[in-house]
DNA sequence: CATAAATTCGACCCTTGAGTCAAATTTATA
DNA sequence: TATAAATTTGACTCAAGGGTCGAATTTATG
């Protein structure tokens, strides 16, 4: 069902740009030339679709996680590759966080929080794993990985697609800010 | 009127648990003692408690431009002095900048995004000095400035207040994180 | 006290927007 | 083309929540 994405995706545009609660089924109908009622066909509720469009970012993430195990020398190394992944992913696709994890509801919350945590783990494991072989500096690792994960976080924020700056250099320039800010 | 700025307070700190739509007035007004209709005494519309949340941020960020005005040996030293300010002044007094500028609307929402285009000049205007003098790399500087106070609108999502990890720390690591990674 | 001013409240109004449903329309398929 | 399946819709329901209002209550103040 190719026309279910195809909401997800108008649905995220949407939310990004105006934010869940200021967008309105309605709106996001008729951003596809839909009625609203024909939304309810491809999708169970709102809620759901905010769902998904959480998920379809943490599944990207899950994959460039996967995509560069083995690679790179050592801790630094690893992480930078996983960052500039990441920062690719977010520039790209339409893919974006969202920031109303506020707004899901049990199930739904638990399960999205419960990915974030898993990417938060894989990027923590590898800022231990550079600290430990001497690649990265010493320091709370918490506070580490939140600080460049928040970059990230507000591309949503900043970042058009299309604009004067490419997702490219972002992640070019993304990486080497952290590599400096962290490496030994 | 102290009761005002109580509101403010108090509907701030739910703003940031639960975000600015999940929150009703009737919880803001529940959680002072107090009834809805009782907070309109003090508030013209929950828009404009939003609005004096934001402001409130920005009242304090722009103090902290002045206090670092003069300090400081070149771009890199007075920018450190100022993301320190920032750092601690977002994990102390219940201040803290909010995401939710999309629900703001007309003169409301046009006088917090030119207060936060505000800072963000002044926050350029040291980085591009930096360049300049030499104790910064040279990048764009558009991507350089977002990276970093990307990490500071990452804190309300997971800094607590009282927890294990102090604003002192915070802003110690944020300070030493970003002076490495600007560095020349 | 008595009276004015400052606060607070219960009850109400009203809009917005999510979600439903039976019927209509379009698109396969035999 | 007849019939079933897939889509789409207009019209509706319903609850949540922001905001208002006149009356009640509390707190100054002369």
């Amino acid at each position: 069902m190719a026309k279910r994405r195809a909401v997800i995706f108008a649905a995220g545009a949407a939310f990004r740009r105006r934010g869940y609660h200021n967008t309105s089924m309605v709106e996001i109908a008729r951003s596809l030339g839909l009625s609203k009622a024909a939304l309810y066909y491809y999708v169970k509720s709102k809620e759901e679709i905010l769902f998904e469009c959480h998920i379809m970012v943490y599944a990207a993430m899950d994959e460039a996680v996967k995509s560069v195990k083995g690679k790179g020398e050592d801790g630094l190394d690893k992480l930078s590759l996983l960052y500039s992944e990441f920062a690719r992913l977010l520039t790209r696709d339409g893919l974006a966080l969202l920031a109303d994890v506020d707004s899901l509801k049990g199930e739904y919350r638990d399960t999205v929080m419960a990915r974030r945590a898993a990417i938060e783990r894989a990027v923590t494991r590898l800022v231990k794993m550079g600290m430990k072989d001497g690649s990265i500096k010493k320091a709370d690792a918490k506070i580490t990985v939140f600080f460049f994960m928040g970059a990230l976080n507000w591309l949503n924020v900043w970042y058009e697609p299309g604009g004067r700056i490419s997702g490219e250099a972002i992640a070019e320039q993304f990486v080497a800010q952290m590599r400096n800010g962290l490496a030994a």
